[in-house]
DNA sequence: GACGAGCGCGAGAGCGCTCTCACATTGGAG
DNA sequence: CTCCAATGTGAGAGCGCTCTCGCGCTCGTC
C-alpha cells in the first residue's frame, strides 16, 4: 500500500535512480530507448513524485498563495467578483501548474500566521487581495522579500507591483459621458476613502469636473447598496436641483435608483446615472444601468502573469487595464 | 540569506538537534530550562521549520485539498454561496492549523490533474463541491482511498461521506406552508434533475402534495432567474388556476415574481410563491420573499469537522443538517 | 590508429527534518 | 552503599528526491 519511489521505478527499469529523474523532469539528454523503459516503469507503478522531497532539495514548491485580505466591511468577499478573481487566478496558475493556497486573512491571529507560513518559505510566490487602506499585510509581504503582487493598487504607497484598473480614467469617462449628453449639475456617490477604487474614481470625478467648470457635489457611501440609496437621498436633499449622478460601484447605484424612484425622480429623464463595475445586476435594473466595465478576469490572470514573471525572475512593473463605457439606459 | 535550520538553532541553544525539534513540536519531555533556552534561540534566529522536510518524514503535509466542481451551467460558482462556503471552510480549516489547497474541477485536464495530485498525496484530504450528477469526480476521489467528505450529497450514489441540508424537508415544510395557507393549486418550478438539490427538492414537494389530495404540477428550470419565469409563464399557460408555486431555489423564484408581474398576477395575492435557499436578494424583492433557509456556513464548517475526524481515524457518517421556514411577504 | 572532445549514465552526497534507540544522570529503595 | 527504574538528552539513520561529479563509451580528426 506505499507508493513507489524513484528507487522502485529505477529499479524496474533496469536503471539508476538519476536517470529516472532525468526522464521524470523532462531532460533530453536520455537516449530514447531508455527514457521509454522508464516511462514504461513509471506507468506500470502508478509513480507520481513525492513534492516534499523535491521541494526539500529544489527550494521550490511549486506552489503560491492567493491571501484574500477581508476588509471590515465584508463587502469584497460578498462581492460576485470575489468568485470571479479566484477562478480566474486559479485556472491562469493551473495552467502554469502551480498550486494555489488560498488564505484568508481576517483576524490579528491570522496575520501572524501567513506572515509565518509566507516567511516560512512554504510558497513561491504571494498574490495578495487586499482593497483596504488601513491593511497592514500589503506592507508585511512587501518586507518579506517573497516574489509578491497585488491586485488593485495597494491603498497606501507599498514597494509592490500591482494590476489595478484604471480607476481614475473610468471615471473621467463616466463624467464625460455625462456632460456630452448636456448634463448641468452633476453629482458623485464616492466609495469609502480608504478604499483605492473609492479614492481613485472620485479623484477621476474631480478631474473631468475640473475641466469644465462645473462644480462638485460629493457624497461618500460605503459600497453597499444601502448607503447608496442613503447617499443618493442627501445629494437630493442638498442639491435639488441636480440632473446627474456618478456612482463609485454599481451596488451603490442600484440603490440611487431605488431612492431616485422613491423620491419621485425619473431616470434619466430628471436624473441620469452611471455606475461603475458593470456587476450582472446592472443590466436587470430599471432602468438598466450605464455604467464602467473592467476586466475582473483579465486582472486576475494578468496578476498570474506578472507574479510567474517574478519568479522568473522578471521586472516588476505595474500594469494597468483599461475601462470601457457601457452605455445603457440609466444615462 | 538562508533560513536558519535546525541544526543553526542546535547550535546556538547548545543542544541537540532531537531536542530542539522536541521543543519546536511541543513535546513535554524538555526540562523548562532547556526549553527557554531554545526558545529564545528559535526568536533570535526567526526559525521557521520547513515543511517539504517535515512532511517529507512525517509522510503529513497539513493540508486538505478544497476541490470545487464546475457544473457545465456555471452557476453554482457565480452563487454567492460559493464564496460562503469557501470562507467559512477557510475559517474552520484555519482554526485546525490546516492549509487549504484550492483546486477548480472544471476540464478533462485538470480532472486527470486533480487525480493525479491527490493521489500523489500531497493531501491529507479532501473535500469536494459538486453538485453535478454526471460528474465523475466524487467516485474517482472515493476510490483513491484519501481521507475525503462531499459539500452536498453526491448526485449518485458514491461512497463518500457528506454534509448536506435537509432538501426534501425543507421543501416539505415550504409546501406545508402553502397547504396551511388553504392554498389548493400548488405548482412548483424544480431545478435540474441531475443536480441533487434539484431531485431531494422536487422529491418533497411531491411528498408534502401525497399527503393531502392535491395533484402535482411540474415545470423544471436550471437555477437560473431567466429559467425560472420562462417556467413560470409555461405554469401559467398550463394551468391558469394555480394559486401558489414553490420554487426549488430563490434565483429562480426572483424570476418567477418577474414572470408574475409581467402577467398581472399579484403576489401573495394571486398566487404565493415559495422560494429556497434565502439568498440575500430574497429580502429585496418585491414582494419579500418567503423561503427556506438553510445554514450554508455551518455546512461547510461540518463538512471540515467532517474530514478533519476522519483524518483522525474517526466514522464516515453523513451529516444532514436542518432547514427553516422564513416567513416574508411572497407567502 | 591514436587521441581528445563530447555525450550518456551511475554513484553518492545532502536538502531539513523526525524518531528510534542507546546512553547518561538522577533519585529512591533495599 | 549499591542497584535499578525513571527521566532527559544526543547520536544517527533515513524520508525521496535532485544534482554535481566523474567515468566509460563513441565518434570525429589528423
Amino acid at each position: 500500500m506505499k507508493r513507489p519511489t524513484l528507487e522502485a521505478v529505477a529499479a524496474r527499469a533496469g536503471v539508476s535512480r538519476a536517470t529516472v529523474s532525468r526522464v521524470v523532469n523532462g531532460q533530453l539528454t536520455v537516449t530514447p530507448q531508455i527514457r521509454d523503459a522508464v516511462m514504461r516503469a513509471v506507468d506500470e507503478l502508478g509513480y507520481v513524485p513525492n513534492s516534499a522531497a523535491r521541494s526539500l532539495v529544489t527550494q521550490r514548491t511549486d506552489s503560491v498563495a492567493l491571501v484574500v485580505s477581508e476588509p471590515p466591511t465584508r463587502v469584497f468577499s460578498e462581492d460576485p467578483m470575489f468568485s470571479t478573481v479566484i477562478r480566474s487566478a486559479s485556472l491562469e496558475l493551473e495552467a502554469a501548474d502551480k498550486q494555489v493556497v488560498l488564505m484568508l486573512a481576517g483576524s490579528q491571529k491570522s496575520h501572524a500566521r501567513i506572515e509565518r507560513y509566507v516567511a516560512g518559505g512554504h510558497v513561491d510566490g504571494v498574490m495578495l487581495i487586499s482593497m483596504h487602506g488601513a491593511d497592514p499585510l500589503p506592507a508585511a509581504v512587501a518586507r518579506m522579500g517573497v516574489p509578491a503582487v497585488s491586485y488593485g493598487r495597494p491603498a497606501v504607497p507599498v514597494p509592490l507591483p500591482y494590476v489595478d484598473n484604471d480607476n481614475v480614467g473610468g471615471a473621467v469617462k463616466a463624467v464625460r459621458h455625462l456632460l456630452d449628453r448636456g448634463r448641468r449639475r452633476i453629482a458623485t456617490i464616492a466609495g469609502p476613502q480608504d478604499m483605492i477604487g473609492g479614492q481613485d474614481r472620485l479623484a477621476g470625478y474631480r478631474d473631468a469636473l475640473r475641466d469644465s467648470d462645473r462644480r462638485s457635489i460629493v457624497a461618500v457611501g460605503d459600497f453597499t447598496r444601502q448607503s447608496g440609496a442613503a447617499a443618493m437621498r442627501h445629494l437630493l436633499q442638498d442639491d435639488p436641483q441636480l440632473d446627474a449622478v456618478f456612482v463609485a460601484n454599481d451596488l451603490m447605484a442600484i440603490g440611487a435608483l431605488q431612492a431616485l424612484r422613491q423620491a419621485g425622480r425619473r431616470v434619466p429623464d430628471d436624473v441620469a446615472v452611471v455606475g461603475f463595475d458593470d456587476i450582472e445586476a446592472a443590466r436587470f435594473t430599471e432602468p438598466p444601468l450605464t455604467t464602467i466595465r473592467h476586466p475582473v478576469s483579465e486582472q486576475a490572470a494578468a496578476m498570474v502573469q506578472l507574479l510567474l514573471g517574478l519568479l522568473r525572475g522578471g521586472p516588476a512593473v505595474p500594469v494597468v487595464l483599461p475601462t470601457e463605457l457601457v452605455v445603457r439606459d440609466s444615462a
